[in-house]
DNA sequence: TGTATTTGACCCTA
DNA sequence: TAGGGTCAAATACA
């Protein structure tokens, strides 16, 4: 009853944190659109700085009430569904097809899951994964490996990643999925939006149990927006936000081992998690090398 | 013998 | 239908 209770009050609280934060989107893309009416008469200093300014609030407030929805749970207590059959289901019975019984637990990946993706020369990040799959990806010469984290199920850890080498192979590209529950008993003191390491001594195997000291992220650290995804080409996302640094080894001892950024690989996970620190998550930060205000102020039909 | 990895097949999404 | 993510049987390893 109690914890009943307790969840809905929470999610009607997250449900107003998200209308919330769409009615900001909304009032700003409303003053983004005004601001477009009056491109043609306006002098470009007085019209650049602001679009890009409201267009960082539109992107902003949808980029925080995607991370308040980006858990499975809190999305299936806002929608009441958790008693519903998924779209899978409601599809097959729908289509009347005969089949073979699917496997049980399947899932892809189109779940609203945190997605990062960092760089580094060592896969080595203080938790422990199973691998359980390895893919030749097109266009692509590395293979791309995937883990999950050995306690999905004794713990129900939703957390995955994706490793893939880059193209020249100097690094890896790792891109991680979900958030790690498997330590929420071990280190609730611990700040969320933050990876730990043990130390680079302890290298020679990849599995790895709790980490040895925590560290947040460093200001120092270079967040880049970049349109670069796993593959090395064909941009597909102007959102994914990464964390490049050059060996985990060089970070032991007190340097710093967070390597997360908040952000999304691909548009259709863009999202971060409720749990984030500002920095990861509420800071959009944007490269203008790579972001293009303009290009995509010019919407070409608003007028 | 238990656990991790490999790998082909299955299944979903665009 | 192609490409990519996941499953699970087979295999390897400690």
């Amino acid at each position: 009853m109690d914890s009943h209770d307790h969840d809905q009050g929470s999610s009607w609280q997250v449900m107003n944190m998200v209308i919330r934060e769409l009615l900001k989107g909304q009032d700003s893309a409303t003053r983004l659109q005004a601001l477009l009416q009056l491109k043609e008469t306006l002098p470009p200093e007085n019209y650049s700085g602001p679009a890009k300014d409201l267009l960082v609030e539109v992107l902003g407030s949808f980029s925080r009430a995607i991370s308040v929805l980006g858990t499975e749970t809190t999305a299936e207590a806002l929608l009441g569904h958790a008693n519903l059959p998924s779209f899978d289901e409601q599809k097959s019975e729908s289509s009347m097809k005969i089949r073979p019984p699917r496997r049980s637990g399947y899932r892809r990946r189109s779940h609203p899951y945190t997605c990062r993706t960092v760089y580094a020369k060592d896969i080595e990040d203080g938790y422990t994964w199973r691998k359980y799959g390895q893919k030749i990806i097109y266009g692509t010469t590395h293979q791309r490996s995937y883990f999950r984290c050995t306690h999905k199920f004794d713990r129900e850890c939703q957390a995955t990643r994706q490793v893939q080498k880059t193209e020249d192979a100097s690094m890896f590209a790792i891109t991680y999925m979900g958030e790690h529950t498997c330590m929420d008993a071990t280190k609730s003191a611990a700040a969320p939006c933050i990876i730990s390491f043990k130390t680079a001594g302890d290298t020679a195997n990849t599995q790895r149990e709790a980490p040895l000291f925590s560290a947040p992220l460093l200001p120092s650290m270079k967040l880049e927006c970049d349109e670069e995804v796993l593959s090395g080409h064909s941009p597909r996302s102007a959102s994914s936000e990464f964390l490049v640094f050059p060996d985990l080894s060089d970070l032991k001892g007190s340097a710093p081992a967070a390597l997360f950024a908040g952000g999304a690989s691909d548009q259709y996970d863009v999202t971060s998690s409720i749990n984030q620190s500002p920095t990861s998550c509420l800071d959009m930060e944007f490269d203008p090398e790579t972001f293009i205000f303009d290009d995509m102020l010019d919407f070409g039909g608003i007028n």
